[in-house]
DNA sequence: TCACTATGCAACAGATTGTTCTATAAGTTA
DNA sequence: TAACTTATAGAACAATCTGTTGCATAGTGA
């Protein structure tokens, strides 16, 4: 009852062409990504790409769960609500505008717009990072620092959202200034109870 | 000194191949939309479709540009900016689950995060876009209703962009109940001054 | 060492792409 | 109406791309 050694062969050559392939999604959008463009950007043979993914849609998928797995820290409170929020967003705005995820997601939303796959991938995705946000209000909750009829769900969504607006859509700058104007801006709401 | 007179047969030519196009962008995406897709889908001969746009990416932009210019419903006041934010999420919403909108939106972004040309036109259409939405606030604070050190604009993003955050990426419901639920959540800073 | 298997390469048919030419139909002008 | 101008469809084409296969090679594990 050994475990199952893996050919390193296969590691290698997965892990060469999935990083052209998120090279190429990431300057070109998935369009661009066929086992030709691949085979390509990483040396890999078009035969040995076939043979792993028989389809361009696989190819992607692993590409797309790749990226959507980053590694998930552990929640640390920074001491106050305010300034767990502010080490949230830092940390949001600095994957965007710094690593590969920024570029991907725009991909990962066309893609999930038009497959199930996808989708599946992006919703979990966010679906994970909100549980993960939503220790910071119970921390708070648990401080006497938050106590609003807003579920934490919605609250952090409104702290969130605005940062992807802003990235997706607008193309506007985000800035240290601006996440703490922003969230200095919601923070009336921490205690409020709207009736 | 008479008008140019446009040969008709050029216009529906034109028309009829951008809305194929649409029809692919939204159901395929952008990487399934050839000269060829599209031929096949308008009826429209591939030699013609390659006079009026010798690239892919020429004919991707008038299908944005067709799509990102709806007519703008001049701002009428229901009342209240209760009433006026829950209007504006109202069409909003309904855009987005009934309308191509919804569909080649996550499109458009992903071309933007690729394309300068789409990234411009996407920003342009957000921005107008907001522009309006700003009679919402500039309203309210003439009748005192609005008295806020967050600035319209950033009061207004942080409105708008759960919709697009719980469609775009979460894939949460949006329905009435939660529009009504959202505007109620934000009411307490209509007044309130940070400091 | 030996069996196993992943890879690269060449070759191939079939499809797609981009271009050009011609006939025809539609539009415009007088 | 007739004479013109021009947009389109269709065919044809070389070039490229796609998907598959067979085979030689070299890395892997026992």
């Amino acid at each position: 009852m050994t475990i199952q050694e893996i050919d390193p062969r296969i590691t290698q050559t997965r892990a060469k062409a999935l990083e052209a392939a998120l090279m190429l999604i990431r300057d070109c959008g998935i369009g661009q990504v066929t086992h030709q463009s691949v085979s390509a950007k990483s040396g890999i043979s078009r035969s040995t790409l076939y043979r792993h993914w028989p389809e361009v849609s696989d190819l992607l998928n692993d590409a797309f769960v790749l990226v959507s797995k980053p590694p998930i820290s552990e929640f640390v409170s920074q001491g106050s609500l305010k300034a767990d929020l502010y080490h949230l967003l830092s940390g949001l705005v600095s994957a965007i505008q710094n690593t590969e995820w920024g570029k991907i997601v725009p991909q990962l939303i066309a893609a999930a717009a038009v497959n199930k796959g996808s989708a599946d991938l992006l919703h979990e995705f966010v679906q994970e990072r909100l549980e993960v946000a939503e220790q910071i209000i119970l921390a708070a909750r648990r401080r006497g620092e938050y106590n609003s009829d807003i579920t934490p769900e919605n609250f952090l969504i409104l702290i969130i959202a605005p940062v992807y607006y802003r990235f997706l859509l607008a193309g506007f700058p985000i800035d240290d200034d601006w996440i703490e104007g922003h969230v200095n801006s919601v923070s009336p709401l921490f205690k409020n109870r709207s009736r």
